[in-house]
DNA sequence: AGCACA
């Protein structure tokens, strides 16, 4: 009911783009998949997450480092048709979090102000598939490396006609209009045209089912990102800023029903902490609240909250 | 996308 809602266009702003009109009742249509073109090659599974998944609908997303150039794409999938559609029509101009230097809320499809990237949405060609079984999915396809490691492993001639598509030697500058979506997987039975608006239900069916594929990429590799965790009665806090004290997460996790303490680890890199609470329900609603909250000394985005893969010890 | 402490 609420799916076709979206924010607003800033009035009178002038970088507000129209979004394309949606595509007529040829193709696409019933299209569960969202084509994102226009990432930057640096852009982070989680910065797509947090575009995406608090929109109506949202199911599940596939990223792709294509190796060619900086160019990334997303497929983001949504339980029906209309929910791709409301949030092609929002993000296509709203990015939360993203503002020009005079503060205006809405910046059309630019994605990173710095880089001038902008974000091309628009249907996929057919509905991306979600990975058999349950649990939110999020995976990636990094192109890059699969050639690196096929060039250092060339001696091996062990692999026949495997999985990549074309790999040009170094066409870097060429092919850059990326004038329609490639397709994200290959339907595993083709039966992208029908009106069914419920995936899970046809994509669950047939485990391990494969079937030709030509030039789609492959899909039959191991997740690479673990949003399956099991839950644990420790959270595991991550993305903090560099000037991240525990004070300031603690003041932060206390409020908390059920927080019990709070350990922080620096790695060199960014501090990590690790939240207990007396029980997985408290630690679930915690999470869920604290989700991408915003500190005072975050230089990124909010916080990045999961369950730790193990409890922390009693004290 | 980064998970320690015993």
């Amino acid at each position: 009911m609420s799916l076709s809602h979206h924010l607003p266009p800033p009035p009178g702003d002038p970088y507000y783009v129209y979004a394309p009109h949606p595509y007529p009742d040829t193709q696409r249509q019933g299209v569960l998949t969202l084509f994102v073109a226009g990432l930057p090659d640096d852009v982070k599974p989680r910065e797509i997450h947090k575009l995406f998944s608090s929109r109506p609908g949202f199911d599940h997303c596939l990223l792709e480092y294509t190796g060619r150039g900086n160019q990334v794409v997303a497929f983001v999938s949504f339980v029906n048709h209309q929910a791709a559609l409301s949030a092609m029509s929002a993000l296509n101009y709203v990015i939360p979090g993203v503002k020009y230097p005079d503060h205006r809320e809405y910046s059309g499809t630019v994605f990173d102000p710095d880089t001038g990237d902008r974000l091309h949405i628009e249907l996929a060609k057919s509905s991306s598939r979600k990975r058999h079984g349950d649990g939110g999915v999020y995976r990636v396809v990094d192109k890059r490396l699969k050639r690196k490691e096929r060039a250092a492993d060339h001696e091996n001639a062990g692999d026949g006609g495997n999985d990549d598509d074309a790999w040009g030697e170094d066409d870097n500058g060429g092919n850059d209009g990326d004038g329609g979506s490639d397709e994200p997987l290959d339907t595993e039975n083709d039966d992208s045209d029908e009106k069914n608006e419920l995936p899970a239900e046809r994509s669950s069916g047939q485990p391990g089912l494969k079937q030709h594929r030509g030039q789609s990429l492959s899909d039959d590799q191991p997740d690479k990102l673990s949003s399956d965790i099991p839950p644990c009665s420790t959270l595991f806090v991550a993305n903090l800023g560099h000037s991240c004290t525990e004070e300031e997460l603690k003041e932060v996790l206390s409020k908390q029903p059920g927080f019990h303490l709070l350990k922080m680890r620096r790695r060199g890199g960014m501090p990590v902490a690790f939240a207990d609470f007396t029980d997985i329900e408290s630690s679930t609603a915690a999470m869920d609240a604290l989700q991408g909250t915003v500190l005072a000394s975050s230089d990124a985005d909010g916080l990045q909250i999961e369950y730790a893969r193990s409890k922390m010890r009693k004290s």
